[in-house]
RNA sequence: GCAGCUGUAGCUCAGUUGGUUAGAGCGCCAGAUUGUGGCUCUGGAGGUCCCCCGUUCGAGCCGGGGCAGCUGUACCA
């Protein structure tokens, strides 16, 4: 233990150097890695059920393609990450796993089957302040059928989130799939009297408001429709100054929810009477609920809600979300606000960016990390550290290329093995298999080997025996769970031990 | 971006009116135990008290500026 502190100057000064993430990045160790692939195989089994059909696009693409340089400047937007090619042209890390799969369908447009229906699943990366459960590289996994203006496009993925959630293991009533349409929300608009692009920016206002129901309730909305909210800091909200006839009508609408979906539909149908946009877009709710019903997912699963509104300008029609209704609590124990975890939504435009004629589609994003926390919270996500090798302790340094055989035996046969190939004694081993979570340690010392022998100690049925133990003479002296075994029986040995686990 | 709060050991945190050598618990390493995980005991390593400037005989503590983190809010494809 001398050599820390004779440690040269230059070198501690080097090793103070920024070990450190930066914010909103996280490092995943062995037991998220394993509880989150389980996670992947268990949507990507239900998408594949579905029947969509694996696709790939990388975290790159020319900015141009992602659509998010600024408004009258030569620059991607601040929320980007991005830096230009040799060729000045600039390129982004992807945001969503959307945009670029208009640029895949639309550079491939004649090569795929249409409707393309297709899955995929990557980290996507955004460029602005992280908070709780909001990272800057976080993992979605998507599904979208192109090619179909269809609403039972829509209502089959709505149908497919229902089932993804329950195979996760959240239970019924755990979670539910919430469904609007954007048109009924723009007939809403248009009556009263924000139709029209010079409109665009106060409907965006007025979508933020009433994304903000969840948050500050129906009164605080009321607030933000019309002169604005002041917060408890004192900061204040500018609002979208609409007059209180538009803001009654806009509260109508978010609060039209009835008892079942039929009383939400005619309740919706009054708000927008007479708007023709508006009346499209209630007949394509009616259309998914009819849908709904028959798969018998109208029993609360899925349920047609107003108040859902989804964030993204370029949604078109019906838009949809997955929330859950359990409280969910952080690595403090507290219970945090937890957003949706999936949604999505129908994107008529977004391929016709690159095609001159618009192509109907629609889908959504499962947001993987953030699901996985509320997993976790569930005791859903296999936390535990997975289960390590089996190690083969190194007892006399001659006898390496002896240790190293037993570990080639044991992988020959398929058995997860290492040898120890640190420096330190016998007591620092077990204690490094007690903390890789190995199953068993293989001993072989002069004794053993002189008797053609070596020792099996499970250390699970060992941790197990000891627990009565207080003694620390008769902890060393029990030995527990360790046993000899002939040389040449040892894989046999090692395998039973493991079966039996 | 704006506002509030907080920066002391790997982690969680004490630190008196400004006073000499900055502490605890946990964790880590080692020994007690020549070859056995846990418990216990003993010892050890580990610090730019966030940074800079100022006040002072003297600053972890007071003042100013900066940086970082957290919370709220804004934005969020």
């Amino acid at each position: 233990m001398s050599d820390a502190s004779n440690k040269p100057d230059a070198q501690k000064k080097k090793a103070a150097a920024l070990a450190r993430l930066p914010r909103g990045f996280v490092d995943r160790d062995a037991a998220e890695i394993a509880g989150v692939d389980a996670m992947l195989r268990t949507i990507r089994q239900v998408y594949e059920l579905y029947g969509f059909e694996a696709v790939e696009t990388p975290a790159i693409e020319f900015t141009e393609a992602l659509g998010k340089f600024l408004p009258d400047q030569d620059r991607p937007n601040e929320g980007v990450f991005s830096f230009q090619d040799d060729d000045e042209q600039w390129l982004s890390l992807r945001y969503d796993l959307t945009a670029p799969l208009a640029r895949y369908v639309a550079e491939h447009f004649d090569a795929l089957p249409k409707p393309y229906r297709s899955y995929r699943a990557g980290y996507v990366f955004r460029n602005e302040k992280p908070g709780p459960g909001r990272f800057r590289q976080f993992m979605q996994f998507d599904a979208d059928t192109v090619g179909s203006a269809s609403p039972a496009a829509d209502a089959e993925i709505c149908m497919m989130a229902a089932d993804t959630m329950e195979r996760l293991g959240i239970a019924r009533g755990d979670y539910v799939v919430r469904v609007n349409n954007r048109k009924v929300l723009d007939g809403v608009m248009e009556a009263i009297g924000l139709g029209g692009d010079e409109n665009a920016g106060r409907r965006l206002t007025v979508l933020r408001a009433i994304d903000k129901l969840d948050k500050f309730g129906p009164e605080g909305v009321r607030l933000l429709l019309g002169a604005g909210r002041k917060d408890e800091s004192g900061d204040f909200t500018k609002g979208a100054g609409l007059d209180e006839a538009a803001i009654t009508r806009v509260l109508a609408f978010t609060g039209a929810r009835g008892a079942d979906g039929a009383t939400t539909i005619a309740n919706l149908a009054g708000v927008v009477s007479g708007v023709e946009r508006g009346a499209a877009g209630v007949a394509e709710l009616q259309d998914m609920a009819t849908l709904f019903a028959a798969g018998g997912y109208d029993d609360g699963r899925i349920v047609i809600d107003p108040s859902v509104v989804r964030g993204l300008e370029y949604y078109t029609g019906p838009v949809y979300e997955v929330e859950l209704t359990f409280p969910v609590t952080n690595d403090e124990g507290q219970v945090v606000r937890f957003g949706s975890v999936a949604g999505g939504g129908r994107y008529d435009g977004l391929v016709a960016r690159f095609r001159g004629e618009e192509v109907p589609a629609t889908g959504f994003s499962i947001g993987v990390s953030r699901l996985a926390a509320a997993l976790k919270s569930l005791g859903k996500l296999g936390a535990e550290k997975p289960v390590g090798p089996v190690v083969v302790l190194v007892m006399d340094r001659d006898q390496v290329a002896e240790y190293q055989k037993m570990v080639s035996e044991l992988r020959d046969a398929g058995i997860r093995a290492e040898m120890y190939l640190g420096s330190s004694g016998m007591k620092a081993q077990m204690k490094y298999a007690d903390r890789r979570n190995a199953p068993a340690v293989i001993i072989q010392g002069s004794n053993e080997r002189e008797a053609g022998e070596v020792m099996i100690k499970d250390l699970v049925a060992g941790a197990e025996a000891a627990k009565t133990i207080t003694d620390n003479a008769e902890w060393r002296a029990a030995r527990p769970a360790q046993f000899a075994a002939k040389r040449g029986e040892l894989v046999a040995k090692i395998r039973d031990l493991l079966a039996a686990r």
